[in-house]
DNA sequence: CAAGTATATTCGAATACACTAATACTTATG
DNA sequence: CATAAGTATTAGTGTATTCGAATATACTTG
């Protein structure tokens, strides 16, 4: 495919199709994070939140500070942010069409996987 | 931790990342278009087009409609062309940064889609 | 300098994705 | 009804992504 725009678009969009990687800029959203505080929010693998975030690094949607021995991460552009909140509204919108969601939603939090 | 709203969201973005599906989006932002047109503004593949259609249909992000013979798609909710809209001035702010997109910088902005 | 803390990278197995070729399905037309 | 056109699905194969475990690197403190 030789459409180096749409490539770089969809590698964007690749970045954010992942379930931890949106928590993590969900959290960043927030204000600047230590890679150790989002490992503690998100409650995951040292190195799988690390990986995560390297994949953010790689496609330049992240930048880290380093402050001593620790790392902070920030979201570059708060377009980002922006688009993830126009998401979550769509998300709102069409939840319910959303096959195998329904069950899960109707459950209590706790008992979801 | 497998929070189904993220994953949700995951898999929205999982069906934007792809360069064939974006320029999909991207040509039925300015309207309904059938699956052959679309195929013929792609320049691809039969089965490759109609796969990703599947895709989009998949995620209900366009809807199809049949009309004798032929199937024509459309974007079921305009916050996704907003979000692409969103994106392009993303890339527009960002691309100077991704290597190897810089000869297409050169160019004039009108030959960029 | 040694030991500890914070973070990143590498490796390998499992799973998911994308492409081509072949085939099936549906509607239209002679 | 037979054939063609438009579209979808399936199968097979190669590639990419994800995860946990192990290991490496960098900074800090005693």
């Amino acid at each position: 495919m030789h459409d180096p725009l749409r490539r770089f678009k969809a590698d964007i969009f690749q970045a954010l199709a992942h379930p931890t990687r949106i928590a993590i800029l969900e959290f960043l959203g927030e204000g600047e994070l230590s890679a150790g505080a989002l490992i503690e929010k998100l409650g995951m693998e040292q190195a799988n939140v690390s990986q995560h975030l390297a994949v953010l690094r790689a496609k330049q949607i992240v930048a880290n500070r380093k402050s001593g021995n620790q790392v902070f991460y920030s979201v570059r552009d708060p377009v980002i942010i922006e688009v993830l909140r126009l998401m979550r509204s769509y998300f709102h919108t069409h939840l319910k069409e959303a096959t195998g969601m329904l069950d899960e939603m109707e459950k209590p939090l706790e008992t979801i996987r």
